[in-house]
DNA sequence: TTAAAATACGAATGATTCCTCGCATTCACC
DNA sequence: GGTGAATGCGAGGAATCATTCGTATTTTAA
């Protein structure tokens, strides 16, 4: 029998851990290449074929450590998503700033990750219909969505919880939606700085006003 | 001679315009099929062969008033545009409002309109590398920034126009890709609104401070 | 040294897709 | 009723792709 469809939330975990030295080689060499074959042809010709080709390996070798084309793909989205997310993470959490101004460093290291190696970005983003329902990229959104939580209760620790947390996902959602966008278009790195500071700018006013609202009246003014 | 590869930028114009009723009929049938499909299989299984089929008519009839997939693809998604357009246009420009009102209404209807129909909207989303590139989305994304360079023009009068011109941007772009990113979601419409709501308070005070901050210093404060 | 395990190979398979082209049918107009 | 244009048809060409599986090579360890 042949598998006539993909399955509905393909398997991306690995089919077998590489166990001796070549092997290893092996597998970080696919990794590589996959990446030059996203920044280079695009999505859309992101093939297993070209990607073996390109590592200078065999189809079979690939399916050795790779179930399918997908798990491919998400292992270099999950790799970006561990990167980008320590960073975060540092910059959210480092008392020495103030609140405000930890957010519009962050905003703009953002911006500034989302425009290096903008081709690969883009092409990984168009690849998510291919894993975006898997449980590992929920769980990926969810540790994010911790993260900027904990910011929000140290930053706005007067203010609601319950509104803390839609102004968490606003703000976490503006952040990586616009990231991307930028990327996507190709803007000049002089533009990325000052729509980053804008944003960063945005943020704040937003947050100074939570504050003051808790302040002045319980409710928000209309 | 076969083509071997898509063009860069693929015509996405009609091949021919329908003359008599039944051809009109038709491209509706069509144009009414390919939703369909879309919403019901997604892009990745978006083909020629089953909107014809969904259609009820032949493949070769849908070749005859579409050059290409993409063209079908794009035709719904510049009618969405259009749509959402002119609605956006009407609320931001109604003067029986004070902006920072309507820019709340603006983002509240977004979201609801994103939030309908949802897994076509999706679908087209997924869809958008087909045409991303082409020169009618340009002129589409163009037409769209216009809009809210007016707007904030009359909004924040005393700011200086380079200014106004990245808050447009990051005002625009945020709606957008957050509008994506609800409907991608499928959240409750409760709490799409709490969202829209939030939203709207961070662009409300971001004008305001934008506002102030002319007023209080030349400089915007550090 | 040698047998078993791990690794690597790549032709072949089975599916799917876009789109063309030659031919059949219907319409508009005289 | 007749004629040319417009419309409609769908089998099939050409290409691409993901994945398997039988075989060959290399490593490990006894």
């Amino acid at each position: 029998m042949t598998r006539s469809r993909p399955r509905q939330t393909p398997r991306l975990s690995s089919r077998k851990e590489p166990r001796q030295a070549r092997s290893t080689q092996l597998v970080a060499d696919i990794l590589e290449a996959a990446v030059r074959v996203l920044a280079r042809e695009g999505a859309h010709r992101f093939t297993t074929a070209r990607v073996a080709e390109t590592a200078g390996i065999s189809i079979g070798s690939l399916y050795q450590y790779f179930p399918n084309k997908e798990a491919i793909l998400f292992r270099l989205q999950a790799d970006e998503w561990r990167q980008t997310g320590g960073l975060l993470q540092a910059m959210l959490a480092d008392r020495t700033m103030p609140p405000t101004a930890r957010l519009r460093a962050v905003v703009q290291a953002f911006f500034r990750s989302e425009c290096e190696e903008a081709a690969l970005r883009v092409a990984l983003d168009d690849a998510a219909p291919l894993y975006r329902d898997a449980p590992e990229t929920e769980a990926h959104r969810k540790a994010g969505r911790r993260r900027f939580l904990q910011f929000m209760a140290e930053a706005l620790p007067a203010v609601a919880p319950r509104e803390r947390v839609v102004a968490a996902d606003i703000v976490m959602m503006s952040m990586s939606a616009v990231g991307k966008q930028v990327s996507e278009q190709g803007r000049p790195p002089a533009e990325v700085d000052r729509l980053a500071a804008a944003m960063g700018d945005m943020f704040a006013a937003y947050l100074d006003r939570m504050r003051e609202g808790v302040q002045a009246t319980p409710k928000r003014a209309i």
